[in-house]
DNA sequence: CGATATGTTGAAAAAAGTCAATGGCAGTGG
DNA sequence: CCACTGCCATTGACTTTTTTCAACATATCG
């Protein structure tokens, strides 16, 4: 298993108001004076590649917005073995179960660089406290997680489907958001973790959707390249014309 | 595919506050005086087996409580084909995006006859501005849902499990809540739309199991017998003493 | 520049999918 | 009441996919 750093630099308190953030997250919606309840201090943290946000399993008091990068949600079974279940994206929220619960249920762990802010929940309570309207985005989030959470299950595990095909499906999830032709790249042994296969058969599906033309290699190890269209059509299910030939 | 019944007898209203299901469900919490903000009449609804009791993408106006019997929640892709993404208990709630969204986002059917409360999504508003204390309830079960989908996928997503464990606990989903050592009878097809395997697949599973003499026929077609403590095993992924003679 | 990690590939075994035939059970209609 | 019919469930035979184990290649980091 790959080492795994542990510490986040702190780059200084964040003025949610005018953050870039603010509209795609938890805080769309609220008004100027509803952003003056927020008395604590909003952190903003950077974390290295494989960085730990939080551990399952620990004391969850806060909640965090992904402001960039890419995180994945790990679940451990009590033997040890780790499921991802979750990539989340920038403007995901992470933690949510703070607002809920008594400890996180996963270990939240960078795939890249990322940059978070971490709101504690006693923000989130007093909004909800002193404003109605904080609440409508948090029941759209929670559903939206439930919906991809559910969707985590049905476009990806079933066996039915080629292991290439799913594992273009993951590759969609991963692609940079300013440019579709880059996916950046993840370790077999993740790509196993999401999908529930051996490593060994991910790098044989990546292998068939490089033969087939869809995906290459990327200047660094950093990510692959990839014909965006083709990669759409390998996620259906469908054979590249480059297949074909 | 088996034929859906599409009707729902309605019993007259129900009082929630002397409802058995009250402390389970999403009114635990609530005192005398919130109930009397209840406004509107709770329906009492039966469906027989195979009902369906709200339909993927129709317009979510109730959030509904299972007070008997065992629900699916299908999801389709845009193919048509179905995976069963959940199964619900007496005192789960079922579409509880009725209160964040448009639409609900699964076909839920109910596997045995089934009694449900519906509940207006405008009643769960009224209680929301008039009282604190549904809030941490609804975020509680939100998040509970979010816990069981995670744990549906690293539960039964893993082709590195055997078929026949994942099988298992599947059932053990299924066990009669006054004897665990009766199981709901699914179909084969069903099953298979949970573990996203063929029904072949599933029902050499189920014979390994019945093999190990962890299950049994039941003396009707609606149930299976097992070895309430083998089945617990075999969910583990332990051979069984039967197996070993 | 080498030590260590991760990725790739081969080969054999195990598991799962698919197609097809058979068996069993329940409900229907004579 | 019983044979008929239709729907599942089961099983067999075969094919394809995936796992597993192992060797080897490649890349990264000290």
């Amino acid at each position: 298993m790959r080492h795994v750093k542990l510490q986040a630099t702190w780059n200084g308190h964040r003025d949610c108001a005018s953050c870039a953030m603010r509209s795609s997250a938890l805080f769309s919606g609220l008004t100027e004076q509803d952003f003056a309840l927020i008395q604590e201090p909003i952190d903003d943290l950077t974390f290295a590649e494989d960085a730990v946000v939080y551990h399952m399993g620990s004391p969850a008091d806060a909640v965090f917005t992904l402001r960039s990068g890419l995180v994945k949600l790990v679940r451990y079974s009590p033997e040890g073995e780790g499921r991802i279940v979750r990539l989340l994206r920038p403007g995901d929220l992470l933690g949510l179960e703070a607002v809920a619960g008594e400890r996180y249920d996963h270990t939240a762990i960078s795939l890249t660089p990322a940059q978070v802010c971490k709101i504690p929940r006693t923000v989130i309570m007093r909004l909800n406290n002193e404003t109605t309207r904080l609440l409508p985005r948090l029941f759209e989030l929670w559903q939206s997680i439930v919906r991809k959470a559910d969707a985590w299950t049905t476009d990806l595990g079933s066996s039915q489907v080629s292991a290439a095909t799913r594992a273009a499906r993951v590759l969609r999830k991963l692609r940079f958001e300013d440019d579709p032709s880059r996916i950046v790249r993840i370790s077999l042994e993740d790509m196993g973790a999401i999908l529930g296969m051996a490593p060994e058969t991910a790098s044989r599906a990546l292998g068939v959707l490089k033969r087939d033309g869809v995906l290459q290699k990327g200047t660094t190890r950093k990510y692959w390249r990839c014909d965006p269209a083709a990669l759409d059509a390998a996620a259906e299910g469908e054979k590249t014309a480059v297949d074909e030939a």
